[in-house]
DNA sequence: CCAAAAGTGTTCATATTACACCCATGT
DNA sequence: ACATGGGTGTAATATGAACACTTTTGG
């Protein structure tokens, strides 16, 4: 037992995982939640967080127990804080972001009593708790994010066409399809692109293969003030 | 005394308030500490959370218990959870980044032993806790910001001439001057300003004076893809 | 009539859009 | 040889940077 002057709300952590496999929807990681409340209800990955440890850390060590799903881009979303937003009582959530490429991260072991599962995005299931309201937050800032920073790193496996790297822009902006020959243009401006290899085996002209330049790509990504990258990934809609 | 079967953290508050008074800097409200730890130290308003009170409105109730301020533009920031980054054990903070006029708010009224100042941002003292971070962090935000959103409604006055509005933006970015003309043209562009007269006993030509539209200027905030407003916005530094 | 700051016209270079076309492969 | 994507060339238009100029006021 623990005993304290003032009252102390807890601190939880909750996780908005993004997996794209390519396919015209994004995925979502949900999983079926064991206890109650909400029990049997599909909610976001997350928990509480221990009394030694960094929240983002903690994130990662709850995604891990719950499905299995490690090694991936996290960064912090959002600090939800309504009073009432917890049955249990005072519960402030911390929210986090995360983006992965659903092939190489497949399985999903989950822990428990719990069920883990990757969810189109246009098709959830009802959500425990404010989770839905997470998930509109989180996907809001990924639609944002995509026209400032590439972030087909974290999407897509090693090697992609830029056939690839488009559908997955149109996928996450949500938008029918964009002028092949300017897409192209732009993205190969940047430079972050390096040429490797052509598709075997494939009924048609095989496409270049690409894979991102991991220091120019840094490079871009710390300075979000880049013109040129501005300028490559700020698509009309 | 409240007692828990786990422990928790202790859940805080801060406020980075950021004031534009027509000059080359912006200013930055800090609070001297009436206790202990950091005692006499300057901090970042703020303080721990109400267990029936919405994040938001806790670190708008501390602002203006500890320095008077109050009807302004807040965002949340981040939330800054590292484990020992207050000594007094566990405590996360949510961090939120506020803009204002500061002519219209320069009254600064201390309560109980604290004092509240504001300084310029470039020639702040040394800082308790995490704070200087926290700073580092909003100051960021806010340079990130003014790019793809209008921010001159929350840090101008009510009228305003065109030269007071480039003035803001290049002390907001920290760059030298840009070009008049091209300036004008884009701000102009977005039709996000109304003409509401002329200065009065100037020595030279009279400026117009406008103010924000608030309508059109919501619309813009809502809508950031308007690409009408990243165009016009998106300055070269 | 001068100083000071406001405000405008215009040129030139570059970027963006849009559309049509050619290319390489497996069957 | 043809179907199927992959991958260009390029003209018309729009945008942006730069610079010099005109305007309006008070003293």
């Amino acid at each position: 037992m623990y005993t304290y002057k003032y009252p102390r709300p807890s601190v939880t952590v909750d996780v908005v995982v993004f997996g794209y496999d390519g396919g015209r929807d994004l995925k979502l990681l949900l999983i079926q939640r064991g206890g109650e409340p909400f029990k049997g209800q599909w909610a976001l990955p997350g928990g509480f967080v221990d009394m030694d440890e960094d929240l983002e850390a903690s994130a990662l060590r709850e995604l891990e127990e719950e499905t299995g799903v490690r090694d991936l881009f996290v960064e912090q979303l959002f600090t939800f804080g309504a009073p009432d937003r917890d049955p249990r009582g005072r519960v402030i959530s911390v929210a986090y972001f995360a983006l992965v490429n659903l092939t190489a991260h497949p399985a999903v072991a989950a822990s428990d009593a719990e069920q883990a599962e990757w969810y189109p995005l246009h098709e959830l299931p009802e959500l425990a708790f404010d989770h839905a309201r997470i998930i509109e937050m989180a996907t809001n800032r990924l639609r944002a994010k995509v026209r400032y920073q590439p972030i087909g790193f974290e999407l897509l496996p090693e090697e992609f066409t830029l056939a690839e790297l488009q559908a997955l822009y149109e996928t996450v902006l949500g938008v029918p399809e964009f002028n092949k020959r300017n897409f192209r243009t732009r993205i190969m401006k940047t430079g972050m692109l390096e040429e490797v290899g052509r598709q075997k085996n494939v009924a048609h002209r095989p496409a270049v293969l690409y894979r991102f330049n991991e220091d120019t790509y840094q490079q871009l990504m710390e300075q979000r003030d880049s013109a040129v990258l501005r300028r490559a990934l700020d698509f009309e809609i």
